[in-house]
DNA sequence: AACTCGGGGCA
DNA sequence: TGCCCAGAGTT
């Protein structure tokens, strides 16, 4: 089974996979992938509404105070480090962007608190652009389906999926691999007796992989 | 490459 | 109580 085999399937499994984080506008996308760092999309999801309402727009959370802001957030992890960026992150769309986010790689990793995965995200979500963003279901994922060696960093893994898979399916592929991986393959109980993928699975050396490097 | 940030959810 | 979660910045 290629990787194009595999997305088939997925998309059986999860014929409406997309983004799950609440937004309205690319700034509000931009903002809660930021805020998912580390933390559950549904966790994200009980926040950003009363922080969207306040801040709407970048020009509106831009003239915010820090600590306004991480009253808002408080509830979820990381929060000092995270309101610290989004209010930077809005004061730079402000006067270095004019108030828009944009689509570059180059220019959303110059955001404060945009990384290889948040700027992917945006990037594919927001403005349709073929990303496939890496993050801990993707590289999970990627190893125990053998798409990737399970000592592949993310850079790699990026790498040899944008191979893989035809590049029009980039952005509908990377959801199919988060639902699979929120839904199904979950990082410690997976819920191998209904996986499709059960004969093709390399998980034990995974895991052998990553017991023998702790 | 390793370390740190961090509250909430779940066993 | 202990461990993990749609990562990024610093050293």
């Amino acid at each position: 089974m290629n990787a194009n085999e595999i997305l088939d399937e997925m998309e059986k499994l999860y014929p409406n996979a997309e983004c799950e984080l609440k937004h309205e506008t690319p700034f509000q996308l931009l903002v809660a992938v930021v805020l998912s760092a580390q933390t559950t999309d549904e966790s994200v999801n009980k926040v950003t509404p009363a922080l969207f309402a306040a801040y709407p727009t970048s020009k509106a959370m831009a003239q915010a105070s820090l600590s306004d802001i991480e009253s808002y957030i408080r509830r979820i992890g990381l929060y000092r480090n995270k309101a610290r960026s989004i209010l930077k992150l809005s004061q730079d769309l402000e006067e270095k962007f004019h108030g828009e986010v944009p689509s570059s790689y180059k220019d959303l990793m110059s955001l404060a608190g945009v990384g290889r995965k948040t700027a992917n995200v945006v990037r594919s979500v927001a403005f349709d652009i073929p990303s496939f963003a890496v993050d801990t279901h993707v590289d999970r994922i990627s190893k125990r389906l053998g798409l990737a060696k399970p000592y592949d960093s993310v850079e790699k893994v990026e790498e040899k999926l944008k191979r893989k898979i035809d590049r029009d399916r980039w952005n509908r592929g990377h959801h199919e691999f988060i639902f699979f991986g929120r839904y199904l393959c979950h990082s410690r109980n997976p819920e191998c007796y209904r996986c499709p993928f059960i004969d093709i699975c390399k998980k034990d050396k995974v895991d052998a992989y990553l017991k023998k490097k702790a």
